[in-house]
DNA sequence: AACACTTTTGCAAAAATTTGCCGGCGAAGG
DNA sequence: CCTTCGCCGGCAAATTTTTGCAAAAGTGTT
């Protein structure tokens, strides 16, 4: 009753032993030839490569984890909005990774109470640091710091300092929007926000506020958005209701948004922009871009900031005792079309 | 000159063996009591996992990878490009896989060239599959049957059968946008492809070709773009300097090269869209329902090819016997507003 | 040839799990 | 009371590497 042949469900891969008896060395004669300053003479670096290549060996990096306790891997967390706004982001920071043999395993948010599973996961895989552009909460990051892992916050502030983060100056890029808005003679504001649950967003806003609030414009309407194109467009049908006409300037809390409420303006309300209306945005994606919209905003330095987000990252790696550390960015101010500034 | 304490580098994690003398069990009771369906008694598990809370203990998941052979990730490898016209991909993509228990460790491809040590890394890595929206080489391909770690191409045609293939029809697609324009009266075309190196847009623009010619419409005009925004725009001076005019209609190779052109026709040509010009693009991205755009175009079904993309893959690492299989899904025919139809 | 070196290489332990096998134990059946 | 059965949990092997230690081999100097 014997099977013709045992199919073997998957062929076993090449190992090191299995390199080694074909060389004719040990086995950690091979692990040294695979590992980058360890000491072997040319001629058995010879053999060990040729029997490597004839088998097909290739060094298990499961197996190096365990044994040197690091795993070359990082988490990244983002959620769904991050990649809609940022979709450079993560390709950046990957390539960033790979130059310094670190991957990156990924992780996406879809709603705030998956981080929990998430974090749970991040931690069995055993990564060597973590970058988040999600909000974690001081109870999470003080569970990561406990297991020693660095993390760095992208976009985030690090309030009690036991993250790294870095940032664009979001507050000195809206302060600029409202001044060079006010300046042209605005005087009637509106705010369109973003989603409540986003600190960036909120950021935003308060600053624009503030800063309306400093130049003695006080009554600005907020509406309340979700950083989509469509929350762009319906918050302007609610902000014409509210102030019973159009206001001078439109803020959005993000490029998208305005852009919603450029088109909404325009085919909605005939108002035509900048002319009858000034909006601007902040983020500087593709779409500002377009002629169409050629959008008066602030562009965050995403390749600067993710370069050091990860140099940031892989120095607490190296050395875990090093303090976390912010860095801030300013944004590129984009003066466009989208609405009416002097000069 | 005794340090006064030595500190150690990285807290060691709590390991199964230290839970197991805590409960008082032995160290593979505590396997058991982490491993989904085992046998053990209501009073162990009690213990162990007040222990395992205590203490903080979490499965390793390198350990357990290097002794299941199953590492519980796979790769997903995508371009630049890949990310800019489908954010929602990847997060799609890494949330269905994370329903079944499966991480994502993610790749990304500036050159061609990079996928060669790309390719090694993901086999260092023992992921369980690979998920692919860039281009492999059969022997690339080969090489990764070879090691018996399943495939599953995104929007790419399976040549040799060693790959299952999840795709969008864009022949269907392309033939049924160029019915719409060529009913509509539509005579003089020009075609703006994508990169040369892209698979995707030699099918789309070579299928709108040959349709083309089926209806007795030989001479199209064609130039390259690159899918960018800007190659749009350049595109549509190109065409007007080769025809010596504007064509009655544009078929871009994707959407964004659409809006591209779009932009430069009303405003480099003073040509309104679509009253002098129609134009239609392919993927039904975001901005192609901005109302500036409308665009007529082809939506891929981004969420169900995803699906199938993991419900493939998954089927095949658990029986790696199951042959390859192709699933095209049909895109969403859009008729937008951004060219002159029927009806 | 003896000595003091350095460089190369093998041995074996260690990393944290999973899992086949087997013994113990209590319950059920005869 | 003795078997039989099933469940539970311990033992120990296995997974693939890295690396400290020490032996071996090589180099150069007197």
């Amino acid at each position: 009753m014997a099977q013709k042949a045992i199919q073997q469900k998957r062929q076993r891969r090449a190992t090191s032993y299995d390199v080694a008896r074909m060389a004719g060395v040990s086995q950690s004669a091979v692990s040294r030839v695979f590992k980058a300053g360890a000491s072997a003479s040319a001629e058995m670096r010879q053999r060990v490569q040729a029997a490597a290549k004839k088998v097909g060996y290739r060094p298990n990096a499961i197996a190096r984890g365990l044994i040197t306790q690091r795993s070359n891997m990082v988490a990244v967390v983002i959620s769904r909005m991050t990649n809609l706004y940022y979709p450079e982001l993560l390709v950046q920071l990957t390539r960033e990774f790979s130059h310094h043999g670190i991957r990156v395993l990924l992780f996406t948010l879809e709603h705030e109470g998956e981080i929990d599973s998430v974090l749970e996961q991040m931690l069995e895989y055993q990564v060597d640091g973590i970058v988040t552009a999600a909000m974690l909460s001081p109870e999470q990051l003080a569970l990561i710091h406990e297991a020693g892992i660095p993390v760095a916050l992208y976009n985030r502030r690090s309030r009690d300092g036991l993250a790294s983060a870095v940032r664009c100056d979001q507050e000195e890029g809206e302060r600029w929007l409202v001044t060079q808005l006010a300046e042209a003679g605005h005087r009637r504001f509106a705010i369109i926000s973003g989603p409540e649950d986003s600190t960036v967003s909120l950021e935003r806003t308060s600053s624009a506020m503030q800063k309306l609030a400093e130049l003695g414009i006080a009554d600005a309407t907020v509406v309340g958005g979700d950083y989509s194109y469509e929350s762009g467009r319906s918050a302007l049908a609610a902000i014409v209701k509210q102030l019973g006409g159009p206001p001078d300037a439109v803020i959005a809390a993000n490029d998208v948004m305005a852009i919603g409420c450029i088109d909404a303006a325009r085919q909605a309300f005939d108002l035509p922009v900048p002319e009858a209306l000034s909006v601007v945005g902040f983020d500087g994606v593709g779409p500002a871009y377009y002629a169409a919209y050629n959008l008066t905003t602030v562009r965050q330095p995403v390749e600067r900031m993710t370069q050091a987000t990860v140099a940031l990252l892989l120095e607490r790696i190296e050395d875990p005792q090093l303090p976390p550390e912010e860095r801030i960015f300013a944004g590129a101010k984009i003066a466009g079309g989208s609405a009416r500034l002097l000069t």
